[in-house]
DNA sequence: TTGTAGGCGTTATCAT
DNA sequence: ATGATAACGCCTACAA
């Protein structure tokens, strides 16, 4: 503890210099006083106002950048009324997932003064609800962002709306009108991977379903029966298994479709946690994939690169939806802000990799 | 446009009730006026101060209720100088980690005001000092947390100090007193990986260490070449190569590894998915893991469990460190918050799979 | 083009 | 135990 050193020590050299009169944290009335100008005219300033004698911004910014002064974001918000906080909302996805669509939120508020907080909730629990309604009241964000499974919530984005929140959901099939949902075409992306299927040669393909109540299972299911019957596929009983999402579910549900007879010469998993599973199941069996078995994921995480043999999947366009939805929900917040209009569906991408083949002579 | 419609409509009836004097927002100022008190007053029960009668309080909680007020953080964030959000800092670090970490915090604010910002920055580019100041600079918040690698950046912690921004780095040692630093102990975590491969009988263990600059390479390094020592064991040359943490360079290491002669009987892989990698290198050389090869990873993320065989790895308590991390930041910001020290060292632990056997006799 | 006055919703100070 | 008044830093009206 040294008793004689103060934080900020008056230095009186730097009388001779306009910063002496400014604090540690200088506020918009001290770039005024220095520059000579009313607070209105610094306000112009920093809010890129037009109407302004350019000379007299010139020396309003040097003052600006001498004295360090950065604006009050919540000072401004208390003015404004709004917040530049936006929310994301989720519900214990994977965390590629979360990952990818903070980094596209991120690429779209890069350059504003917007700052991504993040909630997640807990789904199954009976406070969910009031749980988020707290945390919109509290926090009065500009906007939120809300991803599957618990965008398809439409009380949800009711509360949202009823709270003044903007909000844009997210998920497998358009959830909203456009200007409150981007997607991505779950059912078309896995049609595309059944065709392929079909392409090479499969007519008994197995599909391990999402969980009931998850708009991307529904799609996704919707999507390989179209293709199949598109195809004129038929397809014997019991080729059709529900599992959870998770990886454990997929060896399971992989065990009682290989368990039919005859058994499925390829499987098509609605994620790539549940089609890991289904290559585990396989090795259990002794089966090689893809000469006795092929795989397909669908979102293309890392897992989906690094099992062996690497997987076919359809790549989910998570990062792309999240920068997408970013900007929607900052459409009109600032003037350069709403030129383009955002895409609200995105495309899915068939990446192929080594866990799908022709099915073997039989 | 409806033109007679008004958004919210005054409702003649309602004058029975207290609440038709009240605003759709309503401020401090109207539960204020309706309780027949001052706004001090309303102030003092919304911070649970202990000088007020009780039935005062009631009376007071009860208009509170019956307006749905909730106090704006923005207008008390302006007065009080401190903000209720705490941020995250990170720098590209897998996926799994993030949400890890996340979590923890969450846990560490759940039932207070505080809510998390998340900010990515790009380590490498030259501007990434001057983004993270602009963003701390800009919204104030009452703490960050810095999650490695950035953590390992001291200007970066000395950068908040100078801010007035209290902060936590998190590491695989310690970084800085314990009142700014939650870490893991990673050094003496992969001694310990290491003396149970010893303990199986390897004696050639190659060992796949982290890139350059990082803080968790060095301290696996450490450790492992510790254990080796402690037992005796002398390596032959050769059997420590370098990855980037990133599969590819798992499969690149474990084939320069194995193309010694003779090669290890086993390889620590300083992270989970450059043992991935050197299982995809096992692989294309035929060898049986663990029969021929002995894999062990670090971190314990999804992949570890989920890749054949599953393997042995070093489980990291990221979400520990999250929560303790973000609990150290707000000790002192409420009044219960302070009452227990946090851990700023976190126990990992060894998690045994099938990736790891004795060596083959030879 | 620039300035003045007032308000945003809260807490702090100093009263009573 | 409670209240009046003045910040906090910015923005919006309106005025000049």
């Amino acid at each position: 503890m040294e008793l004689v050193s103060t934080e900020r020590p008056v230095r009186l050299a730097d009388a001779r210099t306009s910063a002496a009169l400014a604090a540690a944290n200088p506020t918009i009335s001290d770039v005024a006083r220095l520059a000579g100008v009313s607070k209105k005219t610094v306000s112009r300033v920093i809010n890129d106002s037009p109407q302004l004698r350019i000379e007299t911004r010139k020396r309003i910014e040097l003052v600006i950048a001498e004295l360090g002064y950065v604006p009050n974001l919540q000072a401004r918000s208390l003015a404004t009324g709004r917040n530049s906080l936006i929310g994301l909302i989720h519900d214990n996805p994977n965390s590629q997932m979360i990952l990818g669509v903070q980094q596209g939120i991120l690429e779209a508020i890069r350059e504003t003064d917007f700052a991504l907080v993040i909630r997640p909730v807990d789904r199954g629990s009976p406070g969910m609800m009031d749980d988020v309604r707290r945390f919109l009241d509290r926090q009065r964000l500009y906007g939120v962002m809300l991803l599957p499974p618990i965008s398809e919530n439409d009380e949800l984005a009711q509360h949202c709306a009823e709270l003044g929140c903007r909000y844009v959901r997210m998920g497998s099939a358009p959830l909203d009108d456009d200007a409150h949902s981007v997607s991505s075409n779950d059912a078309e992306a896995v049609a595309e991977a059944t065709r392929h299927l079909i392409g090479l040669g499969h007519r008994r393909i197995g599909l391990i379903a999402g969980p009931h109540g998850f708009r991307s299972a529904a799609e996704r299911r919707v999507g390989f029966l179209a293709a199949l019957a598109e195809a004129g596929v038929t397809l014997p009983p019991g080729m059709t298994v529900r599992g959870d999402y998770r990886f454990d579910s997929g060896i399971a549900a992989a065990s009682r479709l290989l368990d039919q007879m005859p058994p499925p010469t390829a499987i098509l998993a609605c994620n790539d946690e549940m089609a890991a599973g289904a290559l585990h199941a396989a090795r259990q069996r002794n089966l090689t994939v893809p000469r006795d078995l092929s795989i397909v994921g669908f979102d293309d995480t890392s897992t989906a690169a690094h099992v062996w043999p690497p997987l076919t999947t359809v790549r989910w366009p998570i990062q792309a939806m999240g920068r997408s939805a970013a900007r929607k929900l900052l459409a009109g917040s600032e003037p350069r802000m709403d030129g383009v209009t955002q895409p609200s569906v995105l495309p899915s991408e068939l990446v192929m990799r080594a866990s799908v083949g022709p099915p073997a002579m039989s």
